[in-house]
DNA sequence: CTGAAAGCGCTTACAG
DNA sequence: CTGAAAGCGCTTACAG
């Protein structure tokens, strides 16, 4: 393919007999252009599909309409949604989105990331890396005249300046362990991610203080730490059956973990829901043909995403309005409620044996 | 949150008491500047912490180091794949990536996505959006001076005048449909994707060819429809049973409708692989958790998009050479290799009954 | 080895 | 309503 040459404003200019600048009025719709001169270039422009070079636009102009998207595996499932809700509002708020994937959560590589996003002059940054162990502390520690707005999501660490948005995970556990608790279980195993992730711990929380306000006791042998994959969660069915074989339910950090213990289930003969309900994290497309189909709590992923760009779009206006003012930032942090789904691998009433 | 301003090029030419032409000529890592200046300016660009502004930079280059890149749903699993090997190849190259999701494969939307892309001075363009119907017209009535190289990934339609990168999914309906009959099944079914996708066509292709290569009659009511969702493959499962009671095999056009199948399975009572084989396509997660777990074909959809990355980057500078020069382009049609894994939902000798 | 000049393709004040 | 000038922050020739 040969580069074909670009048209560029001066050679409009020259083709509708006018100069530069009245071709940018008509560009960007400024009302001083007399109704016949707009038209001729705006003819012109059509004709020769002509289109503006958006990086000398955001040289003059100081913005460049394109965000930072800093996001963790595109094949996880949360991570994923996340992005596909920061997209979808991005695009139609006519943002573009500069995609940097990490490999890692705990990655030490912030500053490089964050300043490189930076030279490229993004107007903000979104930072979707899962909370997990210390990765945040970069955020509290932040230069309060770091140059462009960042907005933190899908993790909630109350000490960060900068605003954040996350699902309240800790309702997840509360929710799940509800249900699992009004079906009639009382020894309730837990199968939790891994307990540097915040979204594991809070999970885990939310189960520990449910069953406490049920007057339930809570139990280190019905604790099995799991990796969110679905080999660790038949192996935490293992660990837990072990530890108390009369155990009659089990909520599982995610999908994936309660795929592995519907598995683990089936080889060891034990009838779910009858048995033992399980419930799940996630509403995965899968999740309603597993066997027996899942109990699962579904999470508002593309909204949180969504309202991410939302969110830097109000901090970039407000940065704009009161340049060099006052710090007029409101690290906010929303929470976002999780959804229960019931269906078949959890009882919804007494123990029938 | 202030934005901060940002240091530019001139303050830290004269923080270094030398011209701007000689940060720029240290930034770039030119030789001829002394070793003083050298140092000199490097420290204080260090100290600073100064970082060239990258749209700057991409003016007067007339390259942005940016790949704008085209796909379709993350939710699925093949296109967030393919994506995730873009991004590493594209960081590992430096390129910074431009992401623009489309809802529908469909699109008529084409021109206006490719123009917003080359007013952004993308340097290149990588199409993953999957062949469906008539969604490859434009490329071969595309421009021949269009202004940036375009490579097209996850479909191959060999009409195009542009490069494309492709897994060979008739070899997956080849190595799939094998894999059965050397299990010993001579009633074959298949539940296809939407036939209107390239994908879906050739795994069926696939299936077909090989079933007449064995002498094993090709017959219509051995074929369902599906939608690639797992209730598709559900339904498929009863279409096929309906239409040959006797059906002792299927393949599954991915392991969504698989799972489906498995499910559909259960309920009817139909022993797996006893009474059916069942092989998928992905090879996703979850596949070796299902029940039992799924016999599959893997499909390096990683590289194809990592591949697709090295080939728009020889076009890119390919083009920088022969600056308006002869098309240099060769409309190569790259097909990946994908491969089968054997679990248990396959039978792997003859029937045992 | 170093700098003054010009230019990348736009937009922002400023005149008229 | 329209244009000449200056500037956004860099890099590319061109001198010396």
């Amino acid at each position: 393919m040969t580069a074909g040459r670009r048209l560029t404003i001066k050679e409009v200019a020259r083709a509708a007999g006018v100069s530069t600048q009245t071709v940018s009025r008509v560009l960007n719709n400024r009302p001083d252009v007399s109704p016949e001169t707009f038209d001729r270039v705006q003819q012109i422009i059509e004709d020769t599909g002509y289109a503006p070079n958006m990086l000398a636009r955001s040289l003059t102009q100081g913005r460049s309409h394109n965000l930072g998207v800093v996001a963790y595996g595109l094949d996880y499932f949360g991570p994923s949604r996340v992005l596909t809700g920061i997209e979808l509002q991005a695009a139609d708020m006519g943002y573009a989105i500069s995609l940097n994937l990490i490999h890692a959560p705990e990655t030490d590589d912030v500053d490089r990331l964050l300043n490189s996003l930076v030279a490229r002059q993004v107007d903000g940054i979104i930072w979707a890396i899962p909370q997990v162990g210390n990765n945040r502390a970069w955020a509290r520690t932040m230069s309060p005249d770091f140059p462009v707005p960042v907005v933190l999501v899908g993790g909630m660490d109350d000490q960060t300046a900068l605003a954040s948005i996350a699902i309240d995970n800790r309702a997840i556990g509360r929710i799940a362990t509800e249900h699992l608790l009004a079906g009639g279980a009382r020894r309730v195993g837990i199968v939790t991610g891994p307990l540097a992730w915040w979204e594991a711990q809070q999970r885990e929380l939310g189960w520990r203080e449910t069953l406490a306000a049920h007057g339930v006791a809570v139990e280190d042998r019905h604790v099995a730490i799991g990796d969110w994959t679905a080999n660790s969660g038949e192996d935490g069915l293992d660990t837990l059956l072990e530890q108390d074989p009369a155990l009659d339910a089990i909520f599982a950090s995610n999908d994936q973990m309660a795929l592995g213990i519907l598995h683990g289930a089936h080889r060891k003969g034990r009838r779910i829901p009858g048995d033992l309900s399980v419930v799940g994290v996630d509403n995965t497309a899968e999740a309603s043909h597993f066997w027996p189909s899942l109990t699962t709590v579904d999470q508002p992923l593309r909204n949180a995403g969504a309202l991410a760009v939302k969110m830097i779009d109000r901090s970039i206006l407000r940065a704009r309005d009161v340049r060099r003012g006052p710090d007029a930032t409101v690290a906010d942090a929303t929470l976002l409620a999780p959804e229960l789904v019931v269906r078949e691998s959890s009882r919804t009433g007494p123990i029938s044996v």
